[in-house]
DNA sequence: TCAATAATTGGAATTATTCTAAATAAGGCC
DNA sequence: GGCCTTATTTAGAATAATTCCAATTATTGA
């Protein structure tokens, strides 16, 4: 990974490299050079890709990879905390690797997503009796600038 | 509409085929059969069908309507406000008459999806810069009373 | 190094949704 | 009420997204 635009220098990388080791093992899956890779795409572009982009992404890398095994790691990176999964419209899920406290704003029109960090408050909602809280998931909807200058012409 | 089973009585059915009607027009659409019966198969059971659910359920008060059919109406309602799409988690869409401010707890172990209404509080967070938002989307992840327990065992 | 088993692979299968073109039905107008 | 225009419906084909499968390969622990 010393290629030309990857933004982390090779100290760094190696420590993300243990990170996801540690926490692959923690939730028993085994350490592979797919799920490296896949991990990468999604750290390289912060644009909440589909599976089959980040697919095509990591296909850059290791041109032998295929369609199930980008599945199987995204399921696996979801399952052990280090990438959230996102279904804001019909159609492909997105995978997101920012795990802070945020939001997602989301273009109906473009389909854009920006992530809001939100501020920390704890909004007490009654919850339906005896429900075990995992995590939250806030959307807004509407247009992006872009898209909402364009629809008034 | 006078089946064993409909909650209501004729009176309250015609004020809503009205409104219904009226809803529709107002966006531009045609009131159809169709879309009465979509709709009805909705208000009927709150338990945020997918759209293969609502085409049985309209299927058996009018056997001919197709696939295509129930998306043309499910869409047509949710453009004109009288329906929620929601999109919680993989595969299909669930639809939501229910258009009162609410957010959804949604049992990731079984699917169920529980509306639970919200304090019309207003938080303020920082949209990106031109964003026009035009709704909410609350959604609170994890296991339901029956899968917490069971998951114990 | 070896055995056990988890992960990967390519392709087939499945599921969810959209598209298409012909037939039908709604709504406005006379 | 009948006619015209045009939206809607229909069945089935097409597409998109994801999962399944059985054979091969790779990882981990002994």
């Amino acid at each position: 990974m010393t290629k030309l635009g990857c933004p982390m220098n090779l100290a760094e990388h190696t420590e993300l490299e243990r990170a996801l080791g540690e926490r692959l093992a923690t939730s028993g899956f085994r350490f592979t050079s797919q799920r490296r890779h896949v991990y990468d795409a999604l750290l390289q572009t912060l644009d909440h890709p589909t599976a089959d982009d980040v697919f095509m992404r990591t296909k850059r890398q290791m041109p032998d990879i295929s369609h199930a095994t980008v599945y199987n790691c995204l399921a696996a990176l979801v399952h052990c905390g280090l990438v959230r999964q996102v279904q804001l419209q019909r159609g492909a899920t997105r995978y997101c690797p920012n795990m802070e406290r945020h939001c997602h704003y989301c273009c109906d029109e473009c389909g854009t997503i920006f992530d809001v960090t939100m501020p920390a408050e704890t909004p007490t909602m009654p919850s339906p009796k005896g429900f075990q809280v995992d995590h939250y998931e806030i959307a807004v909807h509407g247009l992006c600038a872009n898209c909402a200058g364009l629809r008034k012409k």
